[in-house]
DNA sequence: ATTATCTATAGATCTATAGATAATGC
DNA sequence: ATTATCTATAGATCTATAGATAATGC
């Protein structure tokens, strides 16, 4: 049963989509390559006419995550335009969220990622990096300093703090100890 | 071949020692309970008079981790009393040194394993939130600041700030930006 | 006629267990 | 006699591929 171009297209972005959630929800090795295709609606073996392998799609999946990340900064930035240190505010507040912790398919791929993207091949490490860069540059626009070398290292300070404030957060099995992370990381940050 | 009960203990204890190194240098899910016991010098078969399961173990294995990074924080503290400041930065350095970073298999569970923890069941969980515990009340006798409640919060953010950065300079695949963001987060430590 | 998808399966690997083996410890 | 370890394997799962099917697009 073949299908129109167009739909063999929507159907890749299906692929990625469902992949992009569901390896962040379940990581690398906890989804295979059957469920995914049967989570955007495919049987398994089409799955080689989009993709060479599954790290192939590993590595397009996290740009597609990533790219996820910072768009959603972008808009959460632009939404606070105007107060002083509100765009940086904001993106904070979104990030150190319960929300974000408790849905790690549609958050952070550094967060829910990083780890396991250190452990696979050029693929997965180069889409990983270019997301890292982009989101700090972006993160070097929003936070207080005076020369371009100081917003950027406060920007990659910031974007360390909050990575580890949710990993830590994900990783504790006790929801007080779990806020607390999240506010002491909050109240570190250059927002204010 | 039976052997004695000491070397039983002794045995034991090589597999989790093996455990420990290679959950966190290959992930939970990149080695299996054969090649964990091909490491210990032991055939698979005998891994269950041992441990329940591989969960089982991979609780086990990530205690005795969070353990020898307290450890080792403590031995560095102990090392630099004395100057003032001299205990956290001498946790920091080691913590953002590239040695850390490029030996995954023996450093801080949490930056290695902390995002697929949050996936895992209950004995796991409670492992490393334990060690997590232990490890912030660590911290909280390093930081500057005046009230306990200061401290407390200025250790989580400091923790925070040291798994953000190893996650995200072991995630980079370059290795200028990696140093970047290394740097740039000990530079952000309340240590100075 | 071409080709995107589906069915079916090969080949590898993984956790866990059953039964055999051989050394300890009562 | 007990029991820690080993050999062998069951049963499940995973990636990837081969060949069949059926709808598109020249």
């Amino acid at each position: 049963m073949r299908v129109s171009k167009q739909q063999m297209a929507e159907n890749r972005e299906r692929i990625l989509d469902a992949a992009a959630q569901l390896f962040r929800e379940k990581g690398f090795d906890g989804i295979g390559v059957a469920d995914l295709m049967k989570a955007a609606g495919m049987t398994h073996g089409g799955f080689y006419g989009h993709f060479a392998s599954k790290e192939d799609l590993m590595a397009h999946a996290v740009e597609r995550s990533m790219e996820g990340g910072r768009a959603l900064a972008e808009q959460l930035a632009a939404g606070a335009a105007g107060r002083p240190g509100g765009a940086l505010a904001a993106v904070a507040d979104w990030y150190l969220s319960c929300r974000h912790r408790d849905e790690m398919g549609e958050g952070c791929a550094v967060a829910a990622l990083g780890a396991d993207a250190a452990r696979q091949g050029p693929g997965v490490r180069q889409a990983i990096t270019r997301g890292i860069r982009s989101f700090t540059e972006r993160l070097a626009r929003l936070v207080p300093g005076g020369t371009e070398a100081e917003r950027r290292q406060k920007a990659l300070a910031t974007y360390a703090t909050l990575v580890g404030a949710l990993v830590l957060a994900r990783a504790a099995d006790d929801d007080a100890l779990s806020r607390e992370v999240l506010e002491a990381a909050r109240a570190a940050l250059p927002a204010a």
